[in-house]
This record gives C-alpha cells, structure tokens and sequence, in this order.
DNA sequence: ATATTTTTTTAGTCTTACCTAAAAATTTAT
DNA sequence: ATAAATTTTTAGGTAAGACTAAAAAAATAT
C-alpha cells in the first residue's frame, strides 16, 4: 500500500519514540516530534490503525506493527544513506545534512537506493555514527554508550552522537570533537556532573553533562 | 515566496508548451500533460495568476510571468542535474532516469543544486542531449536538429532525442542509437517518409518519419 | 448568420492533513 | 476517595488540490 509524506513521518516518530520504551508511546510525544496539535495526531494514529501500520487504542498510546516497522526501517535506511552521500560525495559538513537528507529519504525507488548503496560502497553507519538499516529492514543495535556513562581517566574513541541538531554539532564540531577524536576524562565534577577531557591529546576542555550524554564513544 | 509540488509541476507543464508558441497555452494542453482534468487546471491557473507567476485571462489561455518562468527553469535544471547524476554516478541507462528525475527535481536546496552541479562537474548537456539552464536562469538554445530534416547521403552525429518516454529510448538502445552514434543517411523513402540509416557503419536499417523526427543530430 | 461542436469556466463535492474549542478519560495530588 | 490537573479524544472547520455535472464562451460548420 502506497504512503503519503505525512503518514512515513508519522511512522519514523513512533519508530524513535518506541526505541527506547517497550510501552505505547503517547500522542503528545508525537505531536511534540510531529509540531502538530495532540487533535491532529490522535486522527492520523486512527488512520495508520486502518492501515495496519500500527496498534492504537484509545488513551493507550501507540506501538508499531511488522508492516509499520518495516515502513518506518526503510526511511531510516533512506535518510542514513543519503546523508553519507552528501557528506562523502558532496563535502557537506555533519551538522548541514538532516534538513536535506529529511526530503530525500520519501524519494520512491527500491533500484535507486540499492544503486545509491553501491555507489556509496554499502556503509553501515551514517555521517553521526548511526547504523544504517539492511535492506530486509534489519538493524545493528547502537554498540556505542554515551560518554557521561565512563569513570574518570578513561581513554575512548568518539563513534558517534545521540543527538543530530545543527547547533548541538557545531558546538562538538568547534571543540575538535569529530568522528574518531580520541578522548581522555581527566576528571569528572561531582557538582553538575560536568567532564574535564582532552581531545587529540590537545589543552583540557571542560564539556556539561548534557554535552557528555549526547556523545557517544568506544571504550 | 513557496511553491507546492503541485504548482511546481504546473510551472513546467506551462514552461514546456511555450517552448514552440509565442501565443497562450490552453488550459486543455496543460490538463493533458498534468494528467488532470480541464477544470482542475481552471482552478490551479488562477491561484497561479493571483501569485503573479502566469498572465492568465479567461479563454485566452494562460502565459508564465519572468518570476514563473524562473521558477520553471530552476525546477528544469535541476531535473536534468539529477539525470547526469542517475546516468554517470549511478548507472542508470537513459531511459530509466525521468521518473525519479521527476521526483528528485522538488527537493529544495541551493546548496545540494550547487555541490551537486560541482560534483558533476558543471554538465551543460543532460543524457537526451538536453541543455542544462544556467544558475541564474539562462538556457541554452537547441542547436541540434531532427533528423528527419537531413537530406540524402549527409553524415552526421546523434546529439540527443526531443523526447524522453521510456519505450522511445528503449527502442534507440536496440537499435544502437546511443548518444554519439555517427548515422549516414543512405535513402528517404518519399511515400512515407521513413528513412534508411547507417549507424556507426554497421548494417543498414530502417527508421519511421516519426522517430527521426525525435532524434536530434548534428550534422 | 445561425446552429452545432468543442473548449473553458463555474458550482458544488471529496479527501488529506491540519486547526480550535469543548468533552471525556486518565493521572496526580490532597 | 475525591478533587484538580493533565492528557487525549471528539466535533466541527479550513485550505489545497483534485473531481463531476452543468453553464457559458469560443470556434467550427452549414
């Protein structure tokens, strides 16, 4: 069955909200990630329901089926892809990619995705270091944990980011804090769980623990 | 101001029947390449007007403003930026590019339009031979002509075809019509008008009036 | 010049995806 | 356990972009 715009983006938010919970996930946490009204999403979850793309039942929140995971993997597969592809083969920088990445991935083509992967020579993780889906909708769990998780004097290697807003990415990317930096923790405040590290073996920086948590690493 | 996938795509229908006239483009026309019907194209023309992307007066037909026909000719290009792409990055034969071209044409980006041009090393020819318009607008006239218009005996080059449906290009690929091919007009029969061809000196084959006439040469 | 045919427009609906305001259900606090 | 607060749903509307049927204008034929 075909999907509008409007109905994939559903699908892609409830997919996010449910990666972290094993309940329903609730209308105002969609409409929240949607920037639509709590009424509005409460009518598309009764049409996604018709659809047999989710199970939704009154005042119980929502949770994707096979089919509605399936849709939802192959966006993910979509966008990840294409955002490899600006930054591989456009030069575009990490923190520039989302918005644009946001339109391609509703481009309809199964040859043109499997073409995009070749051409890409099947990369398994995006420009923020997150896993790319397999083409049967499969995909590697987030193998990286958060940086504000490790003891003081640990030694890591930055794999990925939580988080892929603008702002967010140019704060890391102005720090030096690239894919692959290698980061020491020389000391962690107790007061407000900020980090002292050292990037590239450069001067100490200090980084907040909303910072820390959003940037993930390999012990 | 922001344009709709829909009025887009009116745009260009509009743009592409004004290539041959100077007179307005009738609101049948228009309905047939839309896929539409004539008073759905009734309604679309006067929200256009009111935009101040097209001239249009009841039963005269309707002509595009230079803010339309800018905003036509920066959907043209990158239509035809994104079949360089699918054709020389991807793989993709010539007949295979126009309906994810059709697709790719709408996302909105300067940016990506810009690196991708880079990327692609500033083509000014599509894979039909099309001319690509420029950054600020221009186009390119067609230099090439039908060839149906040669006479008897002339050599010349294929450049490039004046139609992009699939089972056209299809059927200049089995013939071994490709871009470049050297074509040596050997006869034109005067009862209907088909012609027999040499391509790249290989056996002699024949050809329609209606398929020469697609096919743009230089000669 | 008038009648017929074709083209175009108007009027009235439909669907999708959104909205606001009000009602109902659920959760939280006392 | 009940009251208050919050969340969610329902009801009723709007705009975009399509549709059909009927009316009006323009083009063609006699």
């Amino acid at each position: 069955m075909a999907t509008s715009l409007a109905e994939e983006n559903y699908l892609k938010i409830i997919y996010r909200l449910s990666e972290n919970t094993e309940l329903g996930v609730s209308t105002n946490a969609v409409a929240e990630l949607a920037q639509t009204k709590a009424a509005s999403v409460t009518d598309m979850l009764q049409k996604l329901a018709e659809k047999g793309w989710v199970i939704y039942q009154k005042y119980q929140g929502v949770r994707l089926t096979p089919s509605g995971q399936k849709i939802a993997l192959s966006i993910i597969r979509k966008h990840r892809l294409w955002e490899v592809f600006l930054v591989e083969k456009l030069g575009y920088n990490w923190d520039e990619v989302h918005e644009i990445a946001e339109q391609l991935e509703h481009i309809e083509s199964e040859s043109l995705i499997q073409k995009l992967d070749e051409f890409l020579d099947f990369p398994d993780r995006d420009p923020h270091g997150d896993p790319i889906p397999t083409r049967d909708g499969k995909m590697a769990d987030q193998i990286y944990q958060p940086l504000s998780e490790l003891k003081e004097k640990m030694d890591c290697v930055l794999m990925g980011v939580a988080k892929d807003s603008a702002v967010f990415l140019q704060l890391l990317t102005k720090l030096d804090l690239n894919l692959g930096a290698k980061i020491t923790i020389l000391e962690i405040n107790s007061f407000d769980r900020s980090l002292q590290i050292q990037v590239n073996s450069a001067s100490p920086i200090f980084v907040s623990h909303e910072v820390a948590k959003n940037i993930l690493v390999k012990a």
